[in-house]
DNA sequence: GGTTGACCTCAAGTTTGGTTCAGGTTAAAG
DNA sequence: CTTTAACCTGAACCAAACTTGAGGTCAACC
């Protein structure tokens, strides 16, 4: 009385968009625009609704993962591109494609460690030197990239302190 | 031979938009959306040109921080709308504006770190479990404050490892 | 006093990550 | 066989943080 049955959503092994969404807790409409954007993918019944693959709700928990690292989905897309096309993508797929996503949070804690400690030297003596300040001085050991502002002074001259 | 000469820019003590774009690095368009948005002010001369007092220039550099840091700017006008008004803000008045961002700070460092202990667990070894998973669950440890999408999973079953 | 560069305003465009709506089709249940 | 829920597309809209462009003014130099 466990075999599969088909009436139940979760045994049959392809999923409408609306199981998607329910399972993944992700809008329909955040699916549809994650499958123009090629993070997904799904057949076409012949009624032209969508059919997507049981391993696609790995896919989705994996982008709303990245998301909430703060990974921007043109960056989660390129990721996913990655993942072999011809078989379901093993536990090592998904090790080496989460392993950039772990040094990417790794650099990006330390940078806000140094923003952090630099805060309370600078804003918080008031100081705020154009000149001095290392907080506005991207070029030595405050990394340039990161999802700040481009680019902050380039050359800032403060001859007084007011 | 040091006196105050009025013909070099930085010895006149109020900056045309375009003197405070070169000297903090920030463009004449975003000067101008700033003052839209109300985070900085100039007074108008009689030609309706844009004057700044040299005190802007550190207004400016402060947002430029804070957005670094990763205020948005609705939250940045918000603070400098509690600097005094009728004088020149002390070391004190932005030790005390700082001091928010500095704590925002510590508890987004924390939370990137915690993510990225998870990462490690679910991603790293290929389960990304709806069900077990703490990423996908926001429910326990992880915060729901923060920059990240609202909500990520009410209730979501995965039955099997597909 | 004329040319040039800096300034002005207002409107519209850009990107990211979607949501909402209108108008129409499909599929499942009774 | 009808009704209703779920699905489809495309376009429009939202917020943030700006940039770009058009069309016009101001000021400083020679």
């Amino acid at each position: 009385m466990e075999a599969p049955n088909p009436a139940v959503p979760w045994d049959r092994d392809e999923l409408t968009v609306g199981d998607l969404a329910a399972r993944s807790g992700v809008s329909v409409s955040a699916l549809h625009f994650y499958e123009r954007k090629g993070l997904i993918a799904s057949r076409r019944t012949s009624g032209n609704q969508r059919r997507y693959p049981r391993e696609t709700l790995r896919r989705v928990a994996f982008i709303r993962v990245s998301q909430r690292v703060g990974i921007p989905l043109a960056d989660i897309g390129a990721a996913l591109a990655t993942l072999p096309g011809d078989r379901t993508p093993t536990a090592k797929d998904w090790r080496r494609i989460s392993q950039a996503w772990h040094d990417d949070l790794d650099a990006r804690i330390e940078q806000l460690s140094r923003l952090r400690d630099h805060l309370t030297d600078c804003i918080g003596c008031g100081c705020l030197s154009l000149r001095r300040c290392a907080l506005t001085n991207p070029h030595d050991e405050l990394a340039e990239a990161g999802p700040g502002p481009r680019t902050l002074l380039v050359e800032g001259l403060e001859p007084d302190g007011a």
